[in-house]
DNA sequence: GCCGTTATTTATCGCATGATAATTTTCTGG
DNA sequence: CCAGAAAATTATCATGCGATAAATAACGGC
């Protein structure tokens, strides 16, 4: 029953891809059951989301630990736009639009439910990444922010930015992605108010920079 | 050997408690395990951590989701004070100490890394009770701060406060509870910030509010 | 068109899990 | 002080887990 044959091919989906295709499906079906599940989703259940037998996986991956850092590696490390650096340091406009436009990119990533709830997992059981994130959001964005405000505001900026100087930025970049969990996990519809919410978060420390200046 | 039994009795803890002494052991346990490895803990663990065999645990819980719904009672529905309540009403203050205390003496509970992780946790796997506490957190915390604010600007309070009126204080709100994760997750030292951090949202608000009352 | 490399599957192991039934032990009321 | 209610333990089951070894089958090069 050669049809037979060819049905199952159709079905089960093609077999023998290259290694690195192969492992790319791992990976993301990993991710998806990770991010619903949370990283004790079992290896069964991602080889099936993957169309591919259970022991399949350990070719590819030497224990679970490392899925999860492949996972890791795919949803964290490579969710930074090379373009928004560019967006940040682009003096043509003013500081205020430049963080507008960046926040409202940043946040269309960001708030995707698999990166919110992959995000809160790992914070809960690896501190490291959740640092080494904690770091890259510090150096990337709220440091930059605080840096051409300064510009802008003709102050010195002779003196490196300092823990004082970020308490603001952080309050109101966390408070923006503990806006995107609550609208993920309340179901709040579509796009209401997330440029908003940033163009508000924005107001107050241009607000509260301006109140210091003066 | 009455000897071996006595010691027995000293080691293993003193068997037959009341019921309701016992449950109270096991759900504390259940708490503690939850808050550290999530709510994948197993019962075996949890009745290690209570001093009792795995069985028993089946005699006050039926199954392992109502010893969760129980942790999220004893962790989330008992954890509002009750003082609280009068001290965002007690008008002999301004508006601002008000909240600053209240957000000190809300933060000493809330920060607290039991609270924050089992929150987390939760949030990530039932929608309900994140659903249920923020709409605690908005009833009792952030509404009356708006409606105090415009009692203290002397503006019109016969609006009911809208969801607009809630966008800047839900943001606040949630740069708090953020910074209180980043500050555990990251072992940032003791008490260093919380209160300047809470002084600086509450900075925030009242500016935002002001500069739109003139 | 076969042949060997290797991607993939089948079979299986040891262990941990949630849950149940039967047994034992402890405390209390008469 | 002892009898019985019930608190607690021991023994056990079925299932699901991460991981490994052996068998099979698909594809590329000659």
């Amino acid at each position: 029953m050669a049809s037979v044959s060819q049905s199952k091919t159709a079905l089960q989906s093609r077999r023998r891809l290259s290694p690195d295709a192969r492992k790319d499906e791992i990976v993301s079906a990993a991710v998806a059951l990770f991010a619903e599940n949370g990283f004790d989703g079992s290896t069964r259940d991602v080889a099936r989301g993957a169309g591919i037998t259970q022991p399949l996986l350990y070719r590819y991956f030497p224990n679970k630990e490392s899925l999860i850092e492949a996972v890791y590696a795919r949803v964290f490390l490579e969710s930074w736009n090379s373009e928004w650096d560019a967006m940040l340091a682009d003096r043509s406009l003013p500081v205020r639009d430049r963080f507008q436009r960046f926040y409202e990119a940043y946040t269309e990533t960001v708030f995707d439910p698999v990166w919110l709830r992959l995000w809160n997992f790992a914070a809960l059981r690896d501190a490291q990444i959740y640092q080494w994130y904690n770091h890259v959001v510090e150096e990337q964005i709220l440091k930059p922010l605080v840096r051409e405000r300064r510009v802008e505001l003709g102050r010195d900026q002779r003196f490196q930015v300092s823990r004082a100087d970020l308490e603001v930025p952080w309050l109101l970049h966390g408070g923006l992605l503990h806006h995107g969990l609550r609208r993920h996990v309340l179901g709040i519809d579509a796009d209401m108010g997330r440029e908003h919410m940033i163009a508000q978060a924005l107001n107050m420390y241009f607000l509260m920079t301006e109140a210091q200046a003066g």
